[in-house]
DNA sequence: CGATGGATTGAGGTAGGTCAAATGGCGTGG
DNA sequence: CCACGCCATTTGACCTACCTCAATCCATCG
């Protein structure tokens, strides 16, 4: 996701068990360990804050937990477009309800856990359904509402609002 | 997991997406917010082994997603078995390869996502292979090599030997 | 001894998978 | 401008892991 801090783990884990890659190219920042170390020492707020940026990512992993152990296909894919269109939104990458998805089904497919074919009819139901579009790189969110409510999707996990200092 | 620190995300997060149970009796100990505050203000390499916490949790959350989505019953009942030994293990909770379960089969369920009559076909099968021993309370692990195969269980993700200061 | 809760078994159902083929859009070379 | 080839998407047929429902069994305990 643009602007997101990735992998923040390396700097206090050094033994990696993933790895981290791009869907699309991108443009990175590199921070070096000693830079954030140095913020370690002499920043505790804003150690605090990184230290928020993990904890976020781990309440979004709890919640693909929920999806793939709980949600059917149709809703654990509804639940993922409810995050993009949020997460999107946060960072000004939306345009109303529609933003930008450059994915083929298959990688998809990938990142929900699902076959290609399952993604695809999933797909066609949101669409008969009228609740997306989704053509080219393009996905439109037609309505939000029903979308949200078949994911029961609760954005609270996301944190978007400012946290108290 | 006795000796855990729970829940260190709500010291970071003040609206929280969840809830934590136990699942036995236990003793908790509470730390109050000004404490860890404090101690983010003082002690950075304290305020890290916090943030190490945390992350270790995220990644035993990613194994987890993997086990959800791409495990087997079978395998995700032997991930969590094996996760379990070793992180028991290092609070001196196992002796050799057997330790204390106190869940009943619907509990184990609920936990893995599955239900109840599949568990039990899971466990009848982890006990045909003479993988385990499961009698009241008591989970003895009889072929650790081949029930970490059949996970695929690395256990790197629990970073459990100590981490470089 | 009956009650209770967990474990086990059987039968039938379903979401999603695999395999295989068809369709369709689009860029490239001629 | 066309034909071709490459992908992604779509469709159909069949399969399987796991689910639900409903008994039954079994141990423990008051």
């Amino acid at each position: 996701m643009p602007g997101d801090f990735v992998d923040l783990h390396s700097f206090l884990v050094k033994v990696m068990d993933h790895a981290v890659m791009a869907v699309t190219p991108c443009t990175i920042g590199m921070v070096p360990h000693e830079a954030l170390r140095e913020i370690t020492e002499t920043h505790p707020h804003l150690t605090r804050l990184l230290a928020v940026n993990i904890v976020v990512d781990a309440a979004i992993h709890r919640q693909w937990l929920v999806s793939m152990g709980r949600r059917s296909a149709l809703e654990h894919t509804a639940h993922l477009l409810c995050e993009l269109l949020l997460r999107l939104r946060a960072v000004g990458l939306t345009t109303d309800d529609s933003f930008q998805l450059p994915l083929t089904q298959a990688e998809l497919g990938d990142t929900l856990g699902l076959s290609t074919v399952h993604v695809n009819r999933v797909i066609q139901e949101l669409r008969k359904e009228e609740l997306i579009t989704w053509h080219g790189d393009t996905v439109v969110i037609k309505d939000w509402p029903r979308l949200q409510g078949i994911a029961e999707f609760d954005p609270t996990f996301l944190s978007l609002k400012a946290e108290p200092r």
